[in-house]
DNA sequence: CCAAAAGTGTTCACGGTACACCCATGC
DNA sequence: GCATGGGTGTACCGTGAACACTTTTGG
């Protein structure tokens, strides 16, 4: 387990130390730990507000309290795959929406050793979905995103960055849909948007709005359940919104 | 060397190895290499165009081919600021601007072992420059954007990423001063959006729009050594630049 | 006096914003 | 019939886009 890349660090603790797989030189020195955070969001349409989905812990340290979802890096998995085995073990999601989000190297920010880890954020639609807890997260529960406990090692700081991306993101990538139903009202579109923006909309300006952009599918089907006028239903079309990006369309809400 | 974080990997190759620094039990498993790289950004307002800098590698593998500036990271020293001892070793540069890009991680990006690198953008101003290079670089050099060597490794797809951080951020935020030199005319200005963007402006509509975000500053200085008339100069304002963002405004060219 | 770039206003079209009432449904 | 949310149009204003000529300076 000796290599080198690019370049050379300064130079202190290398040596040469033996040829490894591909036969030329490399070189022995400490390595960083790597893992992988994710920081899942969901929607709460009924309680009208943003969801972060923990773990508690059940090892040493920050033994049973909440952390957010991840593990170490394995050496034949990518760090997308590593965020992708880490939630299905700890927290039996799958298929979901995860983009990287930034990696956080202090030297100090893991007690035990120097760890550094890539995050990752993931947008869940909260219905179509069933928790349950693998291999060494004990726990696994949704907290609102404005009352959450107490988290372990710098995971509140990757929050921070993670809330920041996502109200940045979502008023200029269609990201949003990926909270919702794959059949949703315009009212639940729009408060998606209230919500995470943390705004007031316009019912009328919005519809007009997001509906002239030409991406949403009509469909012949509407609400089911509801003690009231039931809406129209709507999916968003992907590859309509990809032909109108190539064509020069910039969405923003 | 060993260590664990945040929850377990899969469990293969795991054990109980020793006891850390902070007395609690640990794991040993292999770890990736962590080393960053930079792509730099240069402006040329004479030819009118992006520059990059590469520097020559030195030893195997791709030795004596060109790549992004980089190397190991340090177990006592931050992301940040091995990239920035990096840049200063390799290519003499120091203060200038920085920021996380992107953390590449595909298993074989590195023909000798499993190496991770956390990517950063970085942009100069070009000509306060000086390049000489230390270490393991022989060779530091600057290209048009458009027409640069083979690279090694997979630098040519992280510096795909950083264009495209590039173009998308200037269009939103004040970094494109960081090309200029900290005087600087407005055509100056206008013609490194011009380039970025890779799009024409109309003069009076440009200076018009950025005059009136009211964030530079009109110096009592002109031009000197032109052969026509002289322009006058400007600075760019952070820290008005900061209350007006405090206060809602909004940049966006 | 010529070349080269600096500097300067107005008009028009479009998109954003503000704003209020009737309709359909379930209980 | 009443409570609840669904659904709809218009007028105004501000910003973005198009567009051409005069001024200054150095050589």
């Amino acid at each position: 387990m000796a290599s080198m890349e690019s370049n050379l660090p300064g130079g202190r603790n290398s040596k040469i130390l033996e040829r490894n797989r591909t036969m030329e030189y490399t070189y022995e020195y400490p390595r960083p730990a790597l893992t992988v955070d994710c920081v899942v969001f969901g929607l709460d349409l009924v309680g009208k507000n943003l969801k972060l989905l923990l773990i508690r812990r059940n090892l040493e340290p920050f033994k049973d309290k909440w952390a957010l979802p991840g593990g170490f890096v394995q050496m034949d998995e990518t760090l997308e795959d590593a965020a992708i085995r880490e939630l299905r073990e700890e927290t039996g999601l799958s298929n979901i929406y995860l983009e990287q989000l930034y990696t956080f190297g202090a030297v100090d920010r893991d007690p035990r050793d120097r760890i550094v880890t890539v995050a990752y954020f993931a947008l869940v639609k909260m219905n179509d979905l069933e928790l349950h807890a693998d291999t060494d997260a004990s726990d696994a529960a949704w907290f609102a995103i404005d009352d959450y406990p107490m988290l372990s090692f710098d995971h509140e700081s990757i929050l921070n960055t993670a809330i920041v991306r996502l109200r940045g993101k979502v008023r200029y990538q269609p990201i949003g849909f990926e909270l919702l139903p794959e059949k949703f009202t315009l009212s639940q579109l729009q408060i998606l948007y209230e919500i995470v923006l943390e705004t007031g909309l316009d019912k009328r300006n919005f519809r007009k709005k997001i509906l002239s952009m030409g991406f949403l599918n009509e469909l012949d089907e509407i609400e089911k359940d509801v003690s009231h006028r039931a809406a129209r239903l709507y999916s968003f079309n992907k590859e309509r919104y990809g032909e109108l990006i190539k064509a020069g369309f910039n969405f923003e809400i």
